[in-house]
DNA sequence: CTCAATGCAAATCTTTTGCATGCTA
DNA sequence: TAGCATGCAAAAGATTTGCATTGAG
């Protein structure tokens, strides 16, 4: 099982353990190790992704309990769940000891190149469909396709 | 089979049909009616929806024929297909009589209302991209999501 | 000790494919 | 008539569910 996260803190438990002991939910050898591969990635992996890297070190651990489990994480807001449209979705851890990372996505559909889009860069939407559309983005899960520089050449 | 469309053309073959000829595609009966039904609506119509409603007028046309006729749809650009993350693609006819429409939806997750949104209110956020990110944004297919004024109550 | 969590297998659901037949051009 | 288009059935692929068993608290 993991053991600290981060240079300063080689021994203690990982930070996910409160989150887990908090709502009740019981921290368990598969949970563990789900949430360890994704906190050592910066991919976003798909669930049979995250069903093969920790099937390396428990073998025991099934394709449903990782379905489950992300399920779980993303109904606590630990994961994001995105859509590609490859006909799979794809997870993405949204916390960890440094705080929250970018959430917006640019999928090149030739490629399939996924590259991460800065928080500020569509915040300015986000004020343009309040005001225009009453709506409330949550620009949490926004995917953009086109093209990538790479493959306009 | 439709005859005609808008005010001023009660007789002349469906403005789609030249599409078809002209590409070497052949015009039947299941096409027609596929493209009938997509005319007719303003609604992101599914592959089952649009399934049902052909199967009323014409029920030998089967599941198979609306998914392959809308991939050809699709490639000829005649439709576009999107994905709003309930786990089935939708269809909207892009070209009409009348030109092209709007291309962007914003998906409330509660209720699952699809708001319309304009075409200029993203072309400025396509300009961000390609400067910031040399990434090219198609935007056809841009679906972002959050909560409709009714679900903010 | 209890009941949430798990693993396995089977079921679901959407979409795709193989193949013999039908129908447009 | 030739070959694209179709329908049916089966396959494929991702995700979910039923149920008996296991193990965290």
């Amino acid at each position: 099982m993991p053991r600290g996260f981060g240079r300063g803190r080689a021994i203690g438990p990982p930070w996910w353990q409160g989150r887990f002991r908090g709502a009740g939910y019981r921290l368990t050898v598969p949970r563990e190790a789900i949430l360890d591969v994704l906190s050592k990635t910066q991919r976003h992996l798909s669930a049979e992704d995250i069903y093969l890297a920790v099937h390396k070190g428990y073998p025991a651990v099934g394709l449903t309990t990782v379905y489950r489990t992300l399920e779980l994480l993303a109904q606590m807001g630990m994961v994001f769940k995105f859509d590609f449209g490859d006909g799979r979705a794809r997870y993405e851890l949204s916390i960890g000891p440094k705080g929250t990372r970018h959430h917006h996505h640019l999928v090149c559909q030739q490629c399939g190149a996924i590259i991460d889009v800065d928080e500020s860069t569509l915040a300015r939407l986000q004020d343009v469909l309040l005001a225009r559309y009453d709506f409330r983005a949550s620009l949490r899960h926004v995917a953009i396709f086109g093209l990538c520089s790479n493959c306009r050449e």
